[in-house]
DNA sequence: ACCTAATCCTGCATGC
DNA sequence: TGCATGCAGGATTAGG
């Protein structure tokens, strides 16, 4: 599932293949994918549109358009995929929750997830719009003018998109209420710091919140918790200074990391070739239940913590019984601006 | 303020 | 072999 690391590298693939494109036609096959305006209109503004820059803000791409911010949320499984024009149609370019660039038999470069032989199944039995062929997982489409074209993919289609105004992602209710970035200087000790001790939440949900920092998942999460050694469940008014030092701390080595690393991969990646991934983030603790904890090896268990599965060292993160510190109350002012 | 459950979806694993 | 069932989860929303 893609969480920052992995929505940063998509975003730097698609920097280099569709900045100083223009959209001449865009077709959505999966109209609930796109939030909002209503999907005619979303076609219609799209069209003439150039892509000027590809942000990122959390785990929300940014597409900065002539006019407009195209807002796009990969969730569980969304991808995009750039075709070239059909003259030189010998790379189709994958980008999803990845990190290896691969060749396939039929000379497609690929950021891949390892997918290809059976996308390749799908792909003869069905049509092609311009340039590319459009598998059943294929739920919009940019064409641009030069006759390459962009697909936005998402097996279970939960991802989403938004036209708005130009420069107005930042008003955009999904990012707008967004924490710190935790790459970013702005995610800072002390404010990490009230933000816990306000809160008697489970540090887990609390973190997967994004409102006190943003771009963690359910991976990355279950990393940062084992790294630090805090038990999912420790309630966040409950850390001492230490704890909330190593958990800022692990928080940005984990996916520093995994930024560096290009994303992690959960499935078993093989190539072409049949050569396992070797580029991906290792993983402590998700995914690793029963394997000894790369600390104490102890065996890893998996639980439920707010109804997400959960992976921890049930030696190395004990839930600690403490009464909570006094977190300062914050007044709030009604209504108002 | 906090918690749980439901929602959206499909692929995959399991059970009979 | 095939059908039914359950599970996975990011973000949002409803209800307690």
């Amino acid at each position: 599932m893609p969480e920052l690391p992995e929505v940063e590298t998509v975003r730097k693939g698609l920097e280099q293949l569709v900045v100083g494109k223009t959209i001449a036609k865009v077709e959505v096959l999966w109209p609930k994918i796109i939030e909002m305006p209503e999907v005619p209109l979303f076609r219609k503004l799209l069209e003439g549109q150039t892509i000027h820059a590809i942000d990122r803000r959390g785990k929300f791409l940014i597409f900065k358009m002539t006019d407009y911010d195209l807002i796009s949320h990969l969730r569980m499984e969304g991808k995009y995929e750039f075709f070239p024009p059909y003259e030189s149609n010998k790379t189709a370019i994958e980008l999803g929750d990845t990190s290896l660039l691969v060749t396939d038999p039929d000379n497609r470069v690929r950021l891949s997830e390892g997918l290809a032989e059976k996308e390749n199944q799908e792909r003869t039995r069905q049509e092609r719009v311009g340039s590319a062929p459009v598998t059943k997982h294929t739920h919009v489409i940019f064409l641009f003018t030069d006759g390459s074209q962009l697909q936005y993919r998402d097996v279970r289609k939960f991802g989403r998109m938004a036209l708005v105004v130009k420069d107005g992602a930042p008003q955009y209710k999904g990012i707008r209420q967004l924490g710190p970035e935790p790459l970013a200087e702005t995610f800072t000790l002390e404010s990490f710091k009230t933000g816990l001790l306000r809160s008697k939440k489970a540090i887990k949900p609390l973190l997967l919140d994004q409102r006190l920092v943003t771009g963690l998942g359910n991976i990355y999460v279950d990393e940062a918790l084992w790294q630090a050694k805090i038990h999912p469940e420790q309630p966040a008014d409950t850390l001492n200074d230490k704890e909330i030092i190593r958990l800022r701390t692990a928080i940005i080595d984990v996916l520093a990391r995994a930024v560096a690393a290009g994303g992690t991969t959960i499935r078993t990646y093989l190539n072409a070739l049949g050569e396992a991934g070797k580029f991906q983030l290792s993983l402590n603790v998700y995914g690793q239940t029963g394997k000894p904890c790369p600390r104490c090896k102890t065996p890893i268990i998996k639980t439920k913590v707010a109804q997400r599965g959960t992976h921890l060292c049930p030696n190395c993160q004990k839930l600690q019984v403490r009464k909570p510190r006094a977190g300062k109350k914050i007044k709030h002012s009604k209504g108002g601006s």
